[in-house]
DNA sequence: AACTAATACATGTATATACATATAAATTGA
DNA sequence: TCAATTTATATGTATATACATGTATTAGTT
């Protein structure tokens, strides 16, 4: 669907406005997709994405800070997502002996499972959703990288 | 910045799943630098849009069920967002002579003016934030329109 | 060692998102 | 016409986002 659609507008100051509003529509639809996918495992796909943060390295364990900065979502609230999961038996704290400020979170077998079901389903869905080719793809990962040059 | 160094991780399932995290990180990114020019002004993002969506029929009023259709996140809750305009003297509600189910809203003097000064610093920062030549912007719209053909 | 600053996390608050339900008005159709 | 359905909005709940503050621990300085 043209953005012109989606949110019934047909002028645009310019085309970089226009892909401003274009990125901004099409994260949301992939969210809400994906979000959907979820569902019926009832996750929430930020509570994904901690756990496939923490698959990365399982079976250690990781600190909050370590999973906040690799979070899509820098403004994420760690801890309280955790807090969910945990609530789910999905992930476990401990306090860390190096550092007793720092809070460790490992996965669960449970954990580990769901994640495993999930993803299948997710990667799936990432496939079938996104219509671009391979090449397409690669360009339009140069042009977002190019198009976010100014950093925050 | 590469998305690789955003989110600290290195392996893809592919360039289309790197190009699904892609627009998600870059609607985060861009959403993070809007809300920030606001802020001054008191002025979510979502606050914000619903107001340039009135000043589109401006001085005509709206129903609540067409701003949220023109919304970029489909799933924003209007009516609150409304509440909080209203609070603040931004916008006007009244009951639809048409209908009375429908609440019809209006851009006061007052909201019409903060339009007027954030829509100046909103589109400054679009094209200063943005770094995209036209030409590549295009191609950008292009790539995400044709990336959503499967529609939700 | 003791004081100060910095760090890591938890928690609090306001707003938003996502979705379910409630309420009132309009529409349909027997 | 009146009951049933649909529609428009409001409201309730759980989670998330964005940001400020609190608390414990560590690091740095004198």
């Amino acid at each position: 669907m043209k953005l012109e659609q989606a949110i019934q507008s047909t002028k645009f100051k310019s085309e970089t406005h226009k892909a401003g509003l274009n990125i901004l529509y099409t994260a949301w639809w992939l969210k809400t997709s994906f979000s959907q996918a979820l569902k019926e495992y009832g996750l929430t796909h930020e509570q994904y994405n901690v756990l496939r943060i923490l698959k990365g390295k399982h079976p250690e364990q990781m600190c909050v800070r370590d999973i906040a900065c690799r979070m899509i979502e820098k403004s994420s609230n760690v801890p309280r997502i955790v807090d969910r999961l945990e609530i789910k038996k999905l992930v476990k704290r401990s306090v860390s002996s190096f550092d007793k400020r720092e809070t460790m979170i490992q996965l669960t077998a449970a954990g580990l499972l769901l994640l495993e079901v999930t993803t299948k389903k997710a990667d799936e869905l990432f496939d079938m959703q996104l219509c671009v080719t391979d090449e397409e793809a690669k360009q339009l990962n140069e042009l977002l990288e190019k198009l976010r040059q100014k950093e925050l």
